[in-house]
Order: structure tokens, then C-alpha cells, then sequence
RNA sequence: CGGGGCGUAGCGUAGUGGCUAGCGCGCCUGCUUUGGGAGCAGGAGACCGCGGGUUCGAGUCCCGCCGCCCCGACCA
């Protein structure tokens, strides 16, 4: 039994000043965590056994589709992330330090390396996989910028978990497995959350899903369709494409004078046309693995912003930055480009862009623009890309309806993987055939302390936090109001309750006022409070509180440990 | 890393060059109080983020650094 009179517990009547975002206000509030450096927070009784909690929930499911979980270092040695060459590609991204003799760690940013290190060496035939192995780690991340709490840190809990298959058709099954089983858990945690599509970034890999707590405070932003199940983070969405049209059929190319008009606005305010009708060229440039730099010319239609991330992803594994040497460039006449007569530099089109549509761009020419510039007939593009930010009110590619936008919070994340660090690393089982076989992974994690502070986002009112049963620090909590007769009642029923296999928060406090006592309760936020008051000596009775719903409903004393009991079983 | 805001006691804050840095909460002692953050009395607690400078005098003005928050860039 958890006792407030000797709780490691002070709570805060005010708002902490340099927190935001109602999860941070909260867990710092009611005494959950505290900061010690940037990034870096401390878990106190009640936080930690939420955590814990959260932790259990994990375990159970992971251990039921058949992972088995291990635990690596978090202290690890250079080599491996040398090997697959992300010492180098993490850059600023992680922690480094030496040891007396002067070799090189890091702390772990995530550990690909270690788990395909660790089957590689005790696995070496075809009939040892599948295998999917898990841990339940501290990672660290030297994050630029740490923000809202424990939302975002530098220092974090996360499971990972690593399948090994021998072939795609493992794979598959072993991410099927264990999405399945994120489901159930995400369910289990009380998260109101979404299945979105994703790129597989800097990871490599292939087939790639979040699981998106919804919250307006997240850092990631999907579309969804108001009518399908279509998802999708901003960055891998794309959009229903205006069927091609016959390119001849346009009218023929007219170059207009229009001076002093090198922005969108400036263009369509001048020739009173809708800026969607533009399509506007945005030079970048690419940096390549290798060093070597590259243009490329993207054209999106006037009215949108290109989406970098999205560009990114399919130019992957080159980097894209704004262009800004037009000295050196005079074929590229700022603020008037157009796509005809381009030769020699790479153009992508965003998928609005289709063959036999017609725009207002510009003509390569200082003060000129071109009217009925129509792909097919005036540029063919190199390729077609999701390269125009995606808006609310968008088409569904999947059945057309509109699109919304929304943020969440990424609390999970399933990946195939595929072979990237069983190459890096030669991972090899020897197959029926008596020869090596490359093995094919998928990569799962999700992010423990991250999902404790997304459920505080989405389980809160202005009085304070609300757990879902399943992680709550307590059952129920049992609020004391009054001396004598009441003391005496407060500490049975909470041995009785604690008899009767319920885990028990008991405020005994006995100089703070009730009405302190409510406060803290409310603000604590465990889903069932008892309060144990003026009404035993009265009628003896006590109040059964619902913390949610406000609602209260009076019991005798005699009768409220079963009813506790059904309620917290509900 | 760029832009903006801000660092005063455990927490929230006042203090726009001039007396011993003020208030609320919390904490300690005593008495009273006990169903919605109690009252009275007495107390402890601050190198005013750090370093340098201007000035007769700096929490206050100037410079540098560090840290915090927000936006952006970045982020398996």
C-alpha cells in the first residue's frame, strides 16, 4: 500500500513556467518526473510505476507472439557502428566519449548492430529462423532540441525489437506478427491512435508503418480520408492525380511580357490568373553520399510549398538543400524558369503535374513567362514525385474522397528492414541447400517513456491526469476527509481493499484539509478514488468517485470493497 | 544551427540605476481549524544563471558564455 504520509510525493499547485504542453505541465505537477539536465528526466514513485506499467503491458504481448527479449549494453563500442558506417552518418546525433586507453564508445542511439551481431554469432543454419528478439533499453539521442518533457529527450525508453528471416515471405509475416501484436498493446495502453504509411528514411528498407497517438501537440502531421481507412504521414502521402489528357490538344505555347514579376503572387496578380495554374520551379541541390553535388529542378503547381522530406525520400540516399548560385548558373534565370527547353538538368514533377496539362511558367528569359506550356508536348519531366506539400481537402488516392490533416505523437513504428545490416555485417545462415543464404530483417520499436507521456496528452482535464486502469499507479486511491471515526474507517477500508488483491493509493495525511486532499487526488489521476469522510459518521457511508466522469455515488462502508472491486474490474 | 522570448529562494513571481531584494505557495515551531488548495503568531531559506565591463552606486545598463521555452532546420 502506497501511503501519501510517507509518499516520496510533493505536488505543485502551479504550473512548472518552462513547460508547454499539458503531459509536461502535468507529470511535473502531480510529481511524476523531474528535469536534471536538457532532455533528461528523473521517474519518482508514481512515474516510475507508471512506466513500469506500460513496460508490463509490453513485456506480455511481446513475450505472446513468440519474442524473447534480451538486453544489450548501453555503453557500446565503436566498431559495429563503424562497420555499417552510421559512427559517421549519426554525425552530432549521438553521444560519444573514450575510455582510459583512449577507444572510442557511444551511447546507444538504437541497436541494429548488436542484435544482427549477436545472431550472427549464435545462429548459423536456416532452421534456427525465424527468431524475433526484443529489449526494453535506455537509448540516448543528443537530440538538437529536446522539447516538450519527456515528449521528446535526449534520454528515452524504448523496446526495440529485431526480426531475422530467411526470405521476403518471413518478413512479412514476422512484421504482420508484430504489428498485430503493437495493436493489442496500443489498445491495452488506452491510446486513441493511427496506422499511417511512412517513409523509410535513412533507414533503407522497404515497407514501413507509425503508429500515431493522435494529439494536437505532436511533432508529426498525417492525412487520413474521411471516408476510407487511407493514412499517411505528410511525408510519404500521396494524392489522386488528375487523369493524363492528349498533350497535342492544347493550345499552342504564347511567351507574355510580364515584367517584374518573380514570384508566384506577383505573376498571378499581374496576369489574373489562380496561382494553381503556375507551375512554379524550385531549384535544388543535391549532395550526394559520395560528395559529389547535383541540380535538380522540381516543378509544383504555384499555390503549393515543395515538401523537402518527401523530395528527400525519393531522391534517397542524397540530401536536397535550397539552391542559391545563380551567378555561376545564367541559364537559370531566377524567378523565370520553365521546364521547356531545360537540357541537361534533372526535373521532377510532382504527381499533380500530368501529361497534357497546361501552365502558366516561366520562359527562361528575364520579365517573360509562357502560357499553355503543356507536359508531353513542351517538357517531358525524368520522373514523377509526391513533391508538393499535401492540404486538407486533398483527394484520397485510394478512393477520392477528401483528405484531412491531423498531428500525433510517434509512438511506434514497424519496418522491413531487409538486408541493409545483414550485408553490412554479413549475417549468413547456411541454407537447405548447403550454401549461405542472407538473412532479411525487420526492425520494431516503440517508445515506452514517449507513450507515457502520450497518454497523459490524450488523458487529462484542467484538474489533472487520468490513467486508464491498465497503467494507473494505483487502483484506487482513498481519500481520508476527517478525523477520528474517519482515520479509523479510511485505514480499514484500504486494508481491506488491499486484502482484496487491489493495488492501494491511501491518503492518511492528517494536517492537510480536505479540500487539498481532493486536489491532489484529482490531480493524480488515479481512474478510482473513495472518499472516506463526514458521511461514515453520518450514515456510514463513503463515496465512490469516478475521476473521469466526476460522477460519485454513496455506498455503505460494508458494501464498498466489493463494489470497488467490480468497478476497478470494469 | 537560424529567428524570437526569458533566466530573481524548492515552485510561481514583483522589482525600468539609489535604503537591509518584496510577495504568494511550499517548508519549520506553536495554537486554533478539518468536505474543495484553512487562520493567527513566530521562523529558516537567494553569491538576483556564470564571467567580464560601465558607474560614486548594477537584480536593473553594455559585452561574452551557459541554460530554459517557442518557431524553423535537423531527427532509426
Amino acid at each position: 500500500m502506497l501511503r501519501m504520509s510517507t509518499l516520496f510525493l510533493r505536488t505543485l499547485r502551479e504550473d512548472p513556467a518552462d513547460a508547454e504542453v499539458p503531459s509536461h505541465k502535468l507529470l511535473v505537477r502531480a510529481g511524476y518526473v523531474r528535469r536534471v539536465a536538457p532532455g533528461i528526466y528523473s521517474w519518482l514513485p508514481l512515474g516510475l510505476k507508471v512506466l513500469r506499467n506500460v513496460e508490463r503491458v509490453i513485456r506480455e504481448e511481446m513475450d505472446a507472439m513468440g519474442a524473447q527479449e534480451v538486453q544489450f549494453p548501453a555503453l557500446l563500442p565503436r566498431e559495429p557502428y563503424e562497420a555499417t558506417g552510421r559512427w559517421t552518418e549519426y554525425g552530432d546525433g549521438i553521444f560519444r566519449l573514450k575510455d582510459r586507453k583512449g577507444n572510442d564508445y557511444l551511447l546507444g542511439p538504437t541497436h541494429e548492430e548488436l542484435f544482427t551481431l549477436m545472431v550472427k554469432s549464435e545462429y548459423a543454419s536456416y532452421k534456427d529462423l525465424p527468431v524475433s528478439l526484443y529489449q526494453i533499453q535506455t537509448k540516448y539521442r543528443d537530440e538538437a532540441r529536446p522539447r516538450a518533457g519527456i515528449l521528446r529527450g535526449r534520454e528515452f525508453l524504448m523496446k526495440d525489437s529485431y526480426s531475422f528471416d530467411v526470405d521476403d515471405d518471413g518478413l512479412k509475416k514476422s512484421y504482420q506478427d508484430h504489428r498485430d501484436a503493437y495493436v493489442k498493446i496500443f489498445e491495452r495502453l488506452g491510446l486513441d491512435y493511427r496506422i499511417v504509411f511512412a517513409v523509410s528514411g535513412a533507414m533503407g528498407g522497404s515497407a514501413s508503418e507509425e503508429f500515431l497517438a493522435v494529439a494536437p501537440n505532436g511533432e508529426d502531421t498525417y492525412v487520413s480520408c474521411t471516408n476510407c481507412d487511407y493514412a499517411a504521414n505528410v511525408e510519404a502521402a500521396t494524392v489522386s492525380a488528375p487523369a493524363d489528357t492528349d498533350p497535342s490538344a492544347a493550345p499552342p505555347i504564347e511567351v507574355l511580357d510580364t515584367p517584374d514579376t518573380p514570384t508566384i503572387d506577383s505573376l498571378a496578380t499581374f496576369l489574373g490568373v489562380p496561382a494553381s495554374e503556375t507551375l512554379k520551379n524550385i531549384v535544388l541541390q543535391l549532395r550526394h553520399p559520395d560528395g559529389s553535388r547535383e541540380l535538380l529542378i522540381v516543378g509544383v503547381p504555384g499555390d503549393r510549398d515543395v515538401d523537402m522530406k518527401a523530395v528527400e525520400a525519393n531522391v534517397f540516399p542524397a540530401e536536397a538543400e535550397p539552391f542559391e548560385d545563380f551567378a555561376n548558373h545564367p541559364e537559370l534565370v531566377r524567378g523565370y524558369i520553365g521546364p521547356q527547353g531545360l537540357e541537361g538538368i534533372r526535373y521532377l514533377v510532382d504527381t499533380r503535374v500530368t501529361t497534357g496539362s497546361s501552365w502558366v511558367t516561366g520562359a527562361n528569359e528575364n520579365g517573360k513567362h509562357a502560357r499553355n506550356v503543356t507536359m508531353g508536348r513542351d517538357f517531358t519531366p525524368d520522373g514523377t514525385i509526391p513533391a508538393a506539400e499535401v492540404r486538407e481537402g486533398d483527394l484520397c488516392p485510394r478512393c477520392g474522397s477528401l483528405l484531412e490533416i491531423n498531428r500525433g505523437i510517434e509512438i511506434g513504428h514497424v519496418f522491413q528492414l531487409g538486408r541493409k545490416f545483414a550485408d553490412a555485417l554479413s549475417l549468413d545462415v547456411l541454407g537447405p541447400e548447403g550454401k549461405p543464404v542472407r538473412v532479411t530483417m525487420g526492425s520494431y520499436g516503440i517508445g515506452v517513456s514517449r507513450a507515457v507521456a502520450a497518454i497523459a496528452e490524450q488523458s487529462h482535464d484542467e484538474r489533472g491526469l487520468i490513467w486508464p486502469r491498465a497503467i494507473a499507479p494505483a487502483d484506487v486511491h482513498v481519500v481520508i476527509a476527517g478525523q477520528g471515526e474517519q482515520q479509523q474507517g479510511g485505514q480499514q477500508l484500504a486494508a481491506d481493499l488491499e486484502a482484496a488483491g487491489l493495488r492501494v493509493l491511501l491518503d492518511d495525511r492528517h494536517k492537510v484539509s480536505p479540500g487539498v486532499a481532493f486536489k491532489d487526488a484529482e490531480l493524480i489521476g488515479i481512474p478510482t478514488y473513495v472518499v472516506v469522510g463526514k458521511t461514515l459518521a453520518a450514515d456510514g457511508t463513503v463515496e465512490i468517485r469516478d475521476r473521469r466522469t466526476g460522477a460519485s455515488r454513496a455506498v455503505a462502508v460494508v458494501d464498498a470493497v466489493a463494489e470497488v472491486v467490480a468497478e476497478v474490474a470494469l
